[in-house]
DNA sequence: CTTGGTGCAAAGCTTTTGCATATCA
DNA sequence: TGATATGCAAAAGCTTTGCACCAAG
């Protein structure tokens, strides 16, 4: 995949794209960083947000931001949308309705591209204890 | 409203809620700043914010992130989707369709307090000059 | 060998904060 | 008069950029 976009496979980046795959959490750069470097203490947050940025254009992980300004990125590219709480910050995924999965190809004469759809609220841990 | 609140009315504030009422550009912080700074022209970008925020706080006021690391503010307070457009920035408010209008209350036993649709795709203009 | 990547430090942006002054109630 | 807002400048937080060195193809 990467050698089909004329890049280069270096360790940090099968790290980074392997840790990606299987993680659920919807990380943001800085998050992500913080938990590799442990597992390859020289890489660089440059390198992360390189890597980020890469996947992104090459369609192979979603961007969004959640509203409170954070940025985060999800490997997951089916249509759902993403439970956000306000407290804790902890983000889901949340299948779509039926009626929202057919995405509509044209709105008011835009042609659309793509769709993001939050969901803010108190997840149930912040329910039970509203700290 | 203002003064229910405990706030006072200055001059500042009754400019920048009264621009915002009729706004429906979606403009950021700075866009705003820029064009009410003609009409007044000490008015400081500190205080765009601060009056923002307090608009947001007080539930009179819409704020999201487009998707492109830029932050807008729009007044309409209904359920509504934005159209961003990726190429020239511009946002539309668009009619939700009717399976979406019925927000849930409960996902996945999240609370959900509130839902954000952006649709990113292409104005019309940008599609029929892809400059 | 040649292109592209990495890591560091510095630059860039947007938003917030501290503080003295001015303004509203 | 007393509380709050304003405006400036500085600080803060996140992301990108410039550059020298290194590594993959």
């Amino acid at each position: 995949m990467l050698r089909a976009r004329g890049k280069k496979v270096t360790p940090q980046r099968v790290l980074i794209y392997r840790a990606l795959l299987g993680d659920r959490t919807h990380p943001t750069a800085e998050q992500l960083h913080a938990r590799l470097k442990e597992l390859l203490p020289g890489l660089s947050l440059t390198t992360v947000y390189t890597a980020l940025n890469d996947l992104v254009q090459a369609g192979e992980l979603r961007r969004f931001e959640a509203g409170d300004g954070s940025v985060h990125f999800d490997p997951e590219m089916r249509p759902h949308a993403e439970l956000v709480c306000v407290q804790c910050g902890r983000i889901d995924d949340a299948p779509v309705e039926p009626a929202s999965v057919r995405m509509p190809e044209e709105v008011q004469g835009y042609r659309i591209l793509r769709r993001t759809e939050l969901l803010h609220g108190l997840c149930p841990s912040c329910q039970a204890d509203p700290a």
